[in-house]
DNA sequence: GTGAAAGCGCTAACAC
DNA sequence: GTGTTAGCGCTTTCAC
């Protein structure tokens, strides 16, 4: 068997609680001691069992993640940066995926409280159907909803001010001369294709001429196919500009456009939305608002933190605003 | 506080070791009584804790996975399929990433093990550094590498069978026509690096013409770009085809050569490695060698299960065989 | 600053 | 089938 606290207790000769107090951090334990514990330690090849700490301490130092996929670059980069903000405060990362089902997210969630996480970061699938899980999670341990969030708010929740990205996006066409706009996006089924929506109409106004144009699909690069095809069929009614509800749309927009002979930016100008990897590598390269991830997870892991830390601030939410990423799909 | 089992026990008139019996599976136990158990923690709404049951069972049901990083869709794509595979048996998964620092990567396998997860899964971020760190592992739980491996084997590995892909590649190149052959890759730092050069030095005497021409970088869209070019230096012997190393060089090349206005295929073919959801959206769309991820994935979790339910074999190396996707970068 | 002792909540022997 | 009992390895009072 593995070497307990005990025996390394009884080769520095000293009692099991100096020990744990000299393994960790060591405070209130003569310098002299700690170093025959750690010494010993050492020697003994002790690995500490996290597990006995976390049942008796009550803290497993593991925040549990769940995000609806992780193969979308979206996500992954999201994962990725809150895992080095929790690697950097010492705490584990259990991921999990809900496959943008509810029904699974609620069981990962009950699974990452079984497992006592101490704090949980949910990017909701689903405006409606994830509230119930979220909000019973909510109840246990810190919980925090990231990117996505529930209808009519409730709990915490960090994300980008997508209204304020689909602003900037607006003004920079209209800036670049766009003189009618359209918008591609997807149905308002989750929170942030709903403000992207909303934002898109509260800023169409500053365009002067049409705006009406609204097609709503889902967030896929099918979808910009189809909705480019739909805005060529009436080749003179051709936008200016294209607003679109994400960088993959906006790449399908973009390669039907292409396809048909369209000249991007010079007849048409095109944005997207997240800054995906590929955004950049693009035929024009996107010009799209990105989305500022590694802010997101550090501003999700702080707000768990201070939680975490004893501070009652119960219902936070922070609205990041985004930036816009000019490039080649746009005139400057 | 919570509820605990004790208290489930007594409000269904049984005792802890029924209860518990009940709660995880009820086999040897009344049906009666196993249901009175499964009320009473539904009415009591208990939480079974699972770090308890991990400090006395000795399992946590949990895994661990080191990668280099998420980011990277290929890695993420492969964290998804063992994520959904850990789960389908129960598992958790705990994720974490090393940076491609071999010192990083110790400290989180050192974290991992500390947490006592049943298994570990590792990307090995260095051929020659990592051995230490993944050995002293796989003394400890069931460790398995994943795609890369340690030089010189050691372990259980499941990868991709890189010769046999770069070979398919080739014929392929081969049999449309190609008469020169180019092979853009990266320097080998890793196993993966290695074999796919190796695979090119074994394929490339099928090619009647020149194949000497073999650029090594890194696996970056710089290089790809930069090896591009000095392959575009004399324009006379631009190769008819090129081997990359992966996708994102691939990207690179294609990008590059457009830039110079090359005709892909006519001119030249050109050839990826993975398969990243971008190939298909280049232009043209890229011909490239699947990684069969899910493949990958699945077999992981089976070496691992297969380990934990105690059988003993413990040098399992499997090369999972790829496929070619033959899209417009090369002629069929 | 240090040690003795009491659990954290659960499962696994071992009796019955 | 069921109950009693004894821990899993650690942290944390509480005395000293």
């Amino acid at each position: 068997m593995s070497v307990t606290i005990k025996e390394v207790a009884e080769r520095a000769g000293v009692s099991v609680a100096t020990a744990s107090r000299a393994l960790s951090g060591g405070r209130g334990v003569r310098p002299a001691n700690r170093e025959r514990v750690l010494r010993a330690a050492r020697e003994l090849e002790y690995e500490p069992n996290a597990v006995a700490a976390a049942l008796r301490s009550r803290t497993t130092n593991s925040v549990g993640i769940v995000v609806p996929r992780i193969s979308n670059p979206f996500f992954a980069t999201l994962v990725e940066a809150v895992e080095r903000e929790a690697a950097r405060g010492g705490r584990g990362l259990l991921l999990s995926t809900s496959r943008y089902d509810p029904e699974v997210e609620a069981g990962q969630l009950k699974s990452l409280l079984d497992r006592r996480v101490d704090a949980l970061i949910a990017v909701p699938c689903h405006s409606e159907r994830s509230r119930a899980a979220i909000e019973a999670a909510g109840q246990r341990v810190p919980t925090v909803q990231l990117d996505l969030c529930l209808d009519g708010g409730g709990g915490s929740w960090v994300g980008v001010d997508s209204e304020a990205g689909i602003l900037s996006a607006v003004e920079h066409l209209v800036g670049a001369g766009a003189r009618t706009l359209a918008y591609v996006g997807s149905e308002p089924t989750d929170s942030s294709a709903q403000a992207r929506l909303d934002g898109y109409r509260g800023a169409a106004p500053l365009c002067p001429g049409g705006t009406d144009r609204v097609l709503l699909g889902d967030f896929s690069l099918e979808w910009g196919h189809r909705a480019a095809r739909r805005l060529l069929e009436n080749r003179r009614e051709l936008p200016e500009g294209i607003v679109c509800g994400n960088d993959t749309i906006a790449l399908g927009v973009l390669r039907e456009l292409a396809r048909n002979g369209v000249d991007v930016p010079g007849r048409v100008m095109v944005t997207g939305f997240d800054d995906i990897p590929f955004a950049e590598l693009a035929e024009p390269p996107l010009t799209t608002v990105r989305q500022p991830l590694e802010q997101l997870a550090a501003e999700a892991v702080r707000t768990l933190a201070t939680r975490l830390g004893g501070g009652e601030e119960p219902h936070r939410r922070v609205a990041i605003a985004p930036e816009l990423v000019v490039r080649g799909s746009t005139r400057a």
